[in-house]
DNA sequence: TGGCTGTATTGATACTTGCCAATATAGACA
DNA sequence: TGTCTATATTGGCAAGTATCAATACAGCCA
């Protein structure tokens, strides 16, 4: 029941794929340089080979990055749908009393209220 | 192993404290009405009162949520800090192109329609 | 005080997930 | 063809988690 309820929200699944050490490094290492050959995590993520080739199949499937294979090399790229789909859902969430409020710690970002 | 690198990134711990269907109804309820009785959270989650004294327990150790007891009722709203931290989150994963942009002043964002 | 209501915790169980070793697959090249 | 490297998949195990029933706790009120 649970389970059949979160693979039906798309948001959940992109938070939960997100929301894992090894991923959420794979991600910011996407994020730094905009391409990154496969064999190159398994060094910063401090797993092995498989266990990176699993996780890049979660973030693969949840929408996260790209895959694109030149000979023996596969190089992984963040899709921007997934990203902009992840500011979306973290503008939906806000305080409603501070909406149009900025906190001190943050950035001046722009409060946009987006459509559910 | 995983379980220590885990705990010990607070972007982690916010990332799936939210990645959780009912979890994420609830973030969503506290940003459509600023304060909600714990008691209300059980209908509109489809989940016991124990299950959602749980997730509430999970989202006030994650910092989502503040708790206020007033007589028998606990009213929950989101703390400001916490979604600004899950903004800062939600900027610092971008494709590298994007890097450096400043989202107030021209904010292109590439929203693409995902696909489901 | 006792009884009532709302909330939190405990205990048990089923499910999910992260991990690695072993193996399979894909492509390059001789 | 065969071998080599890079990547993906499988199988199994250990750990984590979502859930509910039962119970405990907190606060109101008679």
């Amino acid at each position: 029941m649970s389970a059949v309820k979160r693979q039906t929200d798309p948001d959940v699944l992109l938070l939960q794929a997100a929301a894992d050490p090894t991923r959420l490094a794979i991600l910011r290492q996407l994020s730094a340089c905009d391409e990154v050959c496969a064999c190159d995590f398994t060094s910063c993520c401090d797993v092995s080979q498989p266990t990176v080739s699993h996780h890049l199949k979660v973030l693969r499937d949840a929408g996260w990055v790209a895959a694109d294979r030149r000979g023996t090399w596969v190089y992984y790229q963040l899709r921007p749908e997934a990203v902009a789909r992840f500011r979306q859902l973290a503008f939906q969430i806000e305080p409603s009393g501070d909406a149009g409020r900025v906190p001190s710690t943050s950035r001046r970002l722009p409060v946009v209220h987006l459509p559910a």
